[in-house]
DNA sequence: CAACCGACCTGTTCGC
DNA sequence: TGCGAACAGGTCGGTT
């Protein structure tokens, strides 16, 4: 499900449900969720530490402890969290790989059909994060940054864009709308946007994930609940080319495309996306 | 280096 | 209806 504002929107929800709680119990269901350290180990640095604060960097959920060390979780494509309150029937999933229950008596579901998701247990979130690119959504994201990254980036945009260490928190969803907003061809050679180009780019992005994050994120897939507390978000509502091969861009009318970039789908309108830069014909 | 590909997993949808 | 192929919001590691 993730990408930046999902995560952002997850962290949200869970931040007042965990924040001062302790962890009264800890189940691992399906092993290999937990990374590092072992899930034995996992599990025993966990118990009965509390938490003092709960984050987000790229797409990684961070959870400080009170022990000094962090708990991070990484959703991939089907990770989700479930809160279940206190004194209610707990209703289990068939995809639960990991349990915990709260001192409040509230139960904290991981969910996770494909199993992709991971959790890690380290001394310094460095460990895990170090390697990821700014944040698009803080000061550091600046036009001028991006300008001057591009150019020393001769691959596609899209492919860039999608790349954590080069920019922390995009995903398909949102790199696909980034593009489109900003007329710019997936398959053009990051090194040939023009400063011009950069900069609008650079505000696509931005805005796309503002947008993104006011909605609440977007929820793709019907069934079940995709938040902590039940609801999904309805930036789905607002996507213009994502998984709309065929239909019309809303911009020109013309019929939108897809293509296969890096074994990924990518959506995007020939008309509005030229493939080549402004002035090269 | 960059591009490509399989691996990791399960579920849903689409085409015949 | 059934069955296999393709596809899915992500990333890593090994090979060209």
């Amino acid at each position: 499900m993730p990408e930046l504002p999902e995560v952002e929107t997850i962290a949200r929800q869970l931040r007042p449900r965990l924040l001062q709680r302790h962890f009264d119990a800890v189940e691992i269901l399906w092993a290999r969720t937990v990374e590092r350290p072992s899930p034995a180990e996992f599990v025993y640095e966990l118990l009965k530490t509390s938490v003092l604060e709960v984050g987000r960097r790229g797409k990684f959920l961070s959870f400080n402890l009170n022990t000094g060390k962090t708990w991070l979780v990484h959703l991939r494509m089907t990770g989700k969290f479930r809160i279940q309150e206190a004194g209610t029937p707990a209703k289990d999933d068939l995809h639960t790989r990991a349990r915990f229950l709260l001192d409040d008596g509230t139960r904290l579901d991981y969910v996770d059909p494909r199993k992709f998701g991971r959790f890690y247990l380290v001394e310094n979130s460095h460990i895990i994060t170090g390697a990821l690119g700014p944040e698009p959504l803080s000061p550091e994201f600046t036009t001028t940054w991006l300008s001057t990254a591009l150019q020393s980036h001769r691959g596609e945009i899209k492919r860039l864009l999608l790349d954590q260490n080069f920019l922390a928190g995009l995903g398909n969803i949102y790199v696909n709308e980034a593009l489109w907003r900003a007329g710019i061809h997936p398959l053009r050679a990051a090194q040939t946007l023009t400063e011009a180009e950069a900069t609008c780019l650079h505000g696509t992005i931005v805005s796309v994930l503002r947008e993104g994050v006011e909605h609440g994120g977007a929820t793709l897939s019907d069934r079940q609940y995709v938040y902590p507390d039940g609801s999904s978000g309805q930036q789905q509502l607002h996507l213009a080319v994502y998984d709309r091969a065929g239909e019309r861009c809303p911009r020109c009318g013309y019929t939108l495309e897809r293509i296969v970039q890096a074994q990924r789908s990518t959506y995007f309108c020939p008309i509005c996306q030229p493939c080549t830069r402004p002035g090269d014909g």
